[in-house]
DNA sequence: AATGAAGTCAACCGCGATGGT
DNA sequence: GACCATCGCGGTTGACTTCAT
């Protein structure tokens, strides 16, 4: 037995949006506002159509400060070090680009990024340094092994065509032992490179923060490139990190406990961790992992991915 | 110019989450 | 706790546009 529709389908208006309904969707939420229940405010806004569809209207076009299109390389390298965070989860990533929805942002994944990423990924070249990982008790890993090569947009995206288990909000990478972690684990930069950047991003910069857009304040965090070339290399191996305590939250609680299996209160003290990867073990709940110093822990695991 | 392929994106669908009763 | 209505999300579809031949 199936769900009950939300609406007569037979009887509603279904497909584009014309300038009429377009004007009148508008007109009403800008008097009436939305007043809490969608399912009621077509037929209070004389418009034939599902709630639902005037929602998905509103919210993906008619709300004030949506932006379309000329999406800036910044904006690409935030959906992508998020997608390589947290998968796909249109929502928090669109939260994090003010005035882009959560389908805007899935289309532009799903039609550019994507595609972009696809081509430019290369085979890795045989001759790579292994990356050695400390799998602690929490099943997390941390570089301790010299870096690798300062990643590219490219190779960080293309890490990402790997498809996310759906429980599992990253892009994992297998390792040799079967485990899988997150790409943002694999190109961790080393801790001197982690600190220095880490720092950098959140206490050497003395000009005033700018006022609390989260884009705005990413923008003050992330480095600005110095070259359109070298931007995303430089800037793109902190952004994981960045993204990680961005998403713990300013005051150090987590937005989403669900996310990480609720790990975020054991982030609260940066000065004396820090956040090096998320690891996934096979065991789909995902984990965060906040090391205080880059000795393997007692009883840990090492992986050379390969 | 015609046509088919590929790309784009608004809209739809169905499901899980949430809140009220 | 069960039930119901609604919301919010991510995946998918399909109409339209652009590109290549």
């Amino acid at each position: 037995m199936g769900r009950a529709p939300c609406c007569d389908k037979a009887r509603v208006k279904r497909g584009p949006w014309s300038p009429e309904e377009d004007e009148l969707l508008r007109s009403y939420v800008r008097s009436h506002g939305i007043g809490g229940n969608w399912i009621a405010l077509p037929q209070k806004a004389g418009l034939n159509r599902c709630g639902k569809s005037c929602r998905l209207r509103w919210l993906n076009y008619l709300r004030p400060d949506i932006k379309h299109g000329g999406y800036t390389e910044l904006e690409d390298r935030i959906i992508c070090s998020l997608y390589n965070s947290i998968g796909s989860r249109w929502s928090i990533i669109a939260s994090k680009l003010p005035g882009r929805t959560d389908n805007d942002v899935k289309n532009y994944w799903n039609t550019k990024l994507k595609k972009k990423a696809m081509v430019m990924h290369q085979p890795q070249p045989p001759k790579q340094p292994h990356y050695h990982h400390h799998l602690g008790a929490g099943g997390c890993v941390s570089v301790v092994s010299p870096p690798p090569p300062p990643p590219t947009a490219q190779s960080q995206c293309a890490s990402s065509m790997k498809p996310s288990p759906a429980s599992a909000a990253s892009s994992p990478v297998t390792t040799a032992s079967g485990d899988k972690c997150s790409f943002g684990a694999m190109y961790s930069p080393s801790p001197s490179q982690t600190q220095a950047t880490t720092l950098s991003a959140y206490t050497s910069v003395s000009a005033p923060a700018p006022q609390p857009s989260p884009l705005g304040e990413l923008i003050y965090r992330v480095p600005p490139p110095t070259t359109t070339a070298d931007s995303w290399a430089t800037s793109g191996v902190a952004l994981d990190d960045i993204f990680l305590h961005e998403l713990i939250g300013s005051g150090g609680e987590f937005p989403n406990s669900n996310l990480f299996g609720g790990f975020g209160p054991l982030l609260q003290d940066r000065s004396s961790m820090e956040l090096s990867a998320c690891y996934y073990l096979p065991n789909p709940q995902p984990e965060m992992w906040a090391a205080s110093d880059h000795v393997k822990p007692a009883g840990a695991l090492c992986h050379s991915l390969t």
